[in-house]
RNA sequence: GGAGAAGUGGCUGAGCGGCUGAAAGCGGCACCCUGCUAAGGUGUUAUAGGGUUUUUCCCUAUCGAGGGUUCGAAUCCCUCCUUCUCCA
């Protein structure tokens, strides 16, 4: 959430910087409700001070028909206290619904850009030459690794059985990601998967992108999309003193997604899945060290991809393409020959104060307190380095398995 | 599943219809005193919103959440949430 204030005072500059990710600020309905809402207050906390005054010379009177009629005044003040309180609520919850809709604005660092199109590569590692060009689900399946139709059996589409080596190799991929960042001070965390509208409301993913959840019903709980989610709520409503900055957490958990509006999109393979397996990193940090936080978790990321010796690159998003509460954010693609292209397997973005204002985290330094910045990236999301390391390892006959992951396997390659 | 008890400031904990935004203690901060190692004194110490203003003051709200009773609620009533104890 933009803060209101910075919103009126700096109008012209917030506007352009929306308009550059592609949102139009509103600025007259903002302007008006903002001064309807100041306007009511102010009557209301008027007759609200006068209600107090007369409650004070009641307890003070004696005379017993001045008593009476300031019995009657109190009551003809409450009722015109409900009605301004009836109105108030209404404009509060108006202004307040559009500012929650309203994305971050953009680093002045991020490339101007309309969609992916205009993202900056940024840095390519590794030679992409592969002889094997067989997509990952065929691969699997020829090697009885994978049933997708046992996954449409058990739920639908978009749901998938891993089976023998393969699961092992799942899980393999967990341990080593988890190791890895547990080694550079992240800490591990078990989270909950079902989590409430309020944290979600927190980290962003409500109230507007509600269609890609997966809400239980008869309740305001949801299945979580990414473990940014519990992780960063675990800070919601907390004041933290500066030597507790900055806060490193990692966790590995299943993630939901509903996948609305992508029919069609990546229906092969295990790519675009509404249930996957994801370790994901969490920073909280003072406001000066976010820029530096974010490389670092793009780095901590990395890590991963380097020693699995998967080609990827790196790009940084444009202003277009950013998601709705970062203002800065670096895509990781990894390769995958069967596609001839880089696919997302990380993105690490900086939220500012965004997140941390709807979440009420702050910091406190010499009696100030101040909204934190928070950052996340994916360590990485497991499927897709799952799919990616079949088809960059498999060798016409074999997957042979990255040397990193041995020590986590009772095996080196997966045969036919 | 059944029966009770409780939820107060950073923490412990008092208050149980007005003088309580809230005693006391601990912790934190500032200053002072002292100087043989650790202590003493004084003051200060919640959050949000609004007005005034540019830095000071004023106002409103907040004692788990939301309603209600009352001129007036941390205090009484109702609903919900959470925690604890006992019984199945």
């Amino acid at each position: 959430m933009l803060d209101l204030k910075n919103i009126l005072d700096n109008r012209n500059e917030v506007a352009k910087l929306l308009l550059s990710r592609g949102y139009k600020l509103d600025i007259d309905f903002i302007e008006n409700k903002s001064q309807e809402r100041k306007d009511l207050i102010q009557k209301k906390e008027k007759l609200a001070c006068d209600k107090n005054v007369i409650s004070d010379s009641f307890r003070k009177a004696k005379d017993g028909t001045y008593k009476e009629q300031l019995m009657a005044d109190s009551k003809k003040i409450d009722e015109q206290v409900q009605a301004l309180k009836s109105s108030l609520e209404l404009i509060e919850a108006s202004l307040n619904n559009h500012l929650l809709e309203i994305p971050n604005l953009p680093h002045h660092s991020c490339p101007v850009g309309h969609n992916d199109k205009d993202n900056m590569i940024i840095e390519k590692t590794l030679d992409t030459n592969v002889n094997n060009t067989r997509e990952h689900g065929d691969i699997l399946e020829s090697l009885n690794l994978i049933s997708f139709e046992d996954g449409v059996k058990i739920t639908q589409s978009r749901f998938v059985v891993l089976k023998g080596k393969l699961a092992s190799l799942h899980r393999a991929l967990i341990s080593f990601m988890l190791a890895k960042h547990t080694q550079n001070s992240y800490v591990e965390h078990n989270v909950p998967y079902i989590c409430n509208s309020q944290s979600l409301i927190g980290t962003g993913q409500l109230p507007k992108f509600e269609e890609d959840l997966f809400k239980l019903s008869d309740s305001n709980l949801y299945l979580i999309p990414t473990a940014e989610v519990p992780l960063t709520n675990i800070y919601r409503d907390k004041i933290l003193s500066i030597s507790e900055l900055p806060i490193l957490m990692t966790a590995h958990t299943p993630c939901f997604r509903s996948e609305a509006g992508s029919y069609g999109l990546d229906t092969k393979g295990i790519i675009r899945q509404h249930q996957f397996e994801k370790i994901e990193l969490v920073q909280i940090v003072h406001p000066n060290n976010s820029e530096q936080a974010l490389e670092n978790i793009t780095a901590q990321a990395r890590l991963v991809l380097d020693d699995l010796e998967l080609p990827y690159q790196l790009v940084e998003l444009c202003t277009g393409d950013l998601g709705f509460s970062s203002q800065k954010t670096y895509d990781i693609e990894v390769w995958f020959p069967s596609q001839n292209k880089y696919r997302e397997i990380s993105s690490c973005s900086n939220f500012g104060d965004f997140q941390a204002r709807r979440l009420n985290i702050k910091y406190k330094q010499d009696k100030k307190k101040n909204f934190v910045h928070t950052l996340n990236g994916s360590g990485l999301a497991v499927g897709r380095t799952l799919a990616s390391l079949v088809e960059n390892y498999f060798d016409g006959n074999k997957i042979n398995i990255p040397s990193v992951l041995h020590k986590y396997l009772d095996f080196k390659t997966i045969e036919l």
